[in-house]
Order: C-alpha cells, then structure tokens, then sequence
DNA sequence: GGGGTTCTTTACTGAGCAGTCCAGATCGTT
DNA sequence: AACGATCTGGACTGCTCAGTAAAGAACCCC
C-alpha cells in the first residue's frame, strides 16, 4: 500500500554518519546531508525527524557496529590476547591513516564537540565508551589467563588507560603524526602494561 | 592622539578564548563573543579582524601560556622530577574538574574540530603539541639522571606517549569519569613507564 | 577649550541556516 | 487500468549568521 522508499536506510546512514564526522555537528548542514545522500529535505525529514534526531540516529548506528567490531576483534583464545590487543590498535591507526579524508573517529570528535551539550548525544557516547572498556578489560583478563599480565593488575583501569590512548592517539593524527611515530606510542602503551611477576612460569 | 581603547586586551582574548571553548568554533557566534567581551561587534572587527583571525589570535594566546606554564611545571632539579610529572597530570584533571563550565581543553577541542580544516590553526596547535612533548621530554631526561627511568629508553617516545595520555583524559573527562578513575589512570600510566634495569643502584 | 583622531554603537546587507509545505511522481492493490 | 497511499523534490518561511558602514561619543594634544 503506497510507494516503498526508494532508499537503503542503513546505506543513508553511513552517508549521514561520514557527512557530520567530516564537518562536525554544527559545521554540517541540512544541505550537505541532502547532496550527501541524494535525499532531499523532505524526505530527511519524513524518514528521519529533525536534524539532531537524524544525528543522534546517525551516531548510534555507528556505535553499535563500532562497539560489534570491537568486541569481535578483541575476542579469542588466552594465547593470543595480547597479539588481538595490538592489531586492535595497529588497525585503528591505519584506518585512519588510509582514509582519503583524514576523517576524526566519530566517537572522539563528538566526545568533546558534544559532551555536556547534549544529553543523549553524551549518554550514547558513555555507553560507547563502557563497551570498549568492556572489550579491552575482557581480552586483558584472558592476557593474565596466559601469564602475559600481572594477574594482581585490575583489567578495568589498564583498559580505561588504553581507552584513554586510544581516543588520544585518534585525536593526535589530525596534527600530523607519521605512521611510525604513532606505532612506537601504541608499543610503548602495550610494553607498560605491568608484566607478571618473575616466579610465575611464563607459557 | 585620538581615544584610547577602553578594554584590556589581554581580558578580551581571555574571555573571547573561554567562549569559543565552551561551544567550539562553529558554535560561536560574534554575537556570543559581543555579549561575553561587552564589546560591540565594530570595536571586534576594528581591534582584532574578521571571526577566524579573532580566533586565530585568542588561540596563540591561549598556547603561548599553556606552553610557557606547561614548561614552568615541568622544569626543576632532577631529584623531583617524577613528582612533577605527577603533579602535571593531576593539576590538569583537577583544573578541568573544577571548571563549572566543564570547558573541554582548548588545545584538545580544536584539535578535533579544527585539524585539517585549518592550515595556520592546524599549525599552531601542533606547534602547542611540540612544545609540550618537549617539556615533558626534558623532564623524563631528567627523571633518567636521577635513575627513575631506564637510561636505554627514548624519552621523545615516551613524552608523545604522555602527550596521548594527557590528551585522551582532557577528552573522556566531558563523558563523566570520576575523579578517582581518572587518577587511578595516570598512575597506571607513569607505573607503565620503564624501570631503570635492577643493578644501577637508585638515589 | 578646540580640533583631529580614534573608539563605540547601531542599523543594515546578503547569505546560509533549519524546518515546513505542497504539488507531482511512483508504486502496490484491486 | 484506476485508485489511494506513500514517497519525492523544490519552493518557501522566518531566523541567525558574518561582515560592513556610518553616525555619534570619548579622549589626547596643543
């Protein structure tokens, strides 16, 4: 009954999520939204409300396919754990670094543009956050299954300090670090996790 | 020869910096930067130029005491200089805890926004980064004289480390992080610096 | 205290913005 | 094939924006 979209709505929203990481919330118009996705501003709005509606929509597709991924990649066997955490990085840095726009992570850019700004914007954001915490603790617990870390260390901070280095690194790339520079930081992080204590017998 | 300027204009770029943190550069309209300095928008044109060199200008301020107070910090004999490294970090987070505004870091926000979007802005906060690295290099240099920190490591990697860790805190304090979280993870992050091997005998 | 210079204020301009509306196009249904 | 429901795109509205211009106020110097 009546006509069918003539548009992909997961599609529309990767179109609307890259169009704000690009110019940020306010520096993105309703106009550039509508050249981005070939929809125009009756459509938007008929699909997707208003514009901090479309946005918050925009960021929360995004967050749950980040926080999948991330969860995905840090997933597997003890043995492996701390090579996932490094490629978890490494792979961050150079999506970035390959992405033809220089986009800032959409979860970074949006931290500061929006944090105690918008509240929904910031209560999707601390999820966000909570996940990727989630994630790395999981994959630093099985690290200390495998006598790679001090099993006395709590995973929740170390996980909340690489958090904390990843989303700096993010926001470090836009000044125009090199890709060498930004893998010697991600080792220094990775080789300051406490290491076990001696007497344990290492796999 | 004519009326002086009856504003200070030190005050002004102060007050015009605090506005453009609290709502980003594109949040900002010349109508907020009127109402906050109590100048008319023809006395800001006249004194200080279009938004973007206003902005501009109220950023190198900005940087040039963060740079010099940074330094100031971080200088100082070689004995303490863990303890100021500390204190760096904490007197940060503690700053923006305080601020009632909770204005995100300068220097963290615009880097986000503004980083390859703005040649001459992208400019100076990487030369705010430089500065900053340097310092903190200077005091892990320091740190290695007094036997804190291994001799063999390389302190420029070290500080860009610290930088990430400094930058990526000022950007999840915005998501509500407790106090107590955010010092367990500077710790966690100076304990993660590399120990000087065990024969050198400390201090 | 008068003159010239500089600051300050206000009103204005043209452009861009978010959001609305409606006439026409498109499609499933009957 | 015709109907009705839904989608589409462009025109429109009221507002805010950055930047300008000109009239008036304040001040220093002589």
């Amino acid at each position: 009954m009546g006509r069918p979209p003539g548009f992909d709505r997961r599609e529309v929203l990767a179109a609307v999520e890259r169009e704000f990481r690009k110019n940020g919330y306010d520096g993105t118009s309703l106009d550039d939204i509508s050249a981005a996705t070939g929809l125009g501003r009756g459509s938007l709005y008929a699909a997707f409300g208003d514009k901090r509606t479309l946005f918050l929509t925009a960021l929360g597709d995004y967050c749950d396919q980040d926080e999948a991924s991330g969860a995905a990649a840090l997933a597997g066997p003890d043995e492996t754990a701390m090579e996932r955490l490094r490629a978890y990085f490494i792979d961050a840095v150079d999506r970035q670094l390959n992405d033809p726009e220089q986009l800032a992570c959409m979860t970074s850019r949006f931290t500061v543009e929006l944090a105690g700004r918008d509240r929904d914007a910031t209560a999707r954001l601390r999820q966000g956050f909570e996940a990727q915490r989630a994630a790395l603790a999981g994959c630093l617990r099985a690290a200390q299954r495998n006598g790679d870390l001090d099993p006395a260390a709590d995973p929740v901070t170390l996980a909340t300090l690489l958090v904390v280095d990843f989303r700096g690194i993010g926001s470090l790339i836009g000044i125009g670090l090199d890709r060498a520079e930004l893998v010697a930081v991600v080792d220094a992080t990775l080789a300051g996790l406490p290491a076990p204590p001696p007497s344990a017998a290492a796999s």
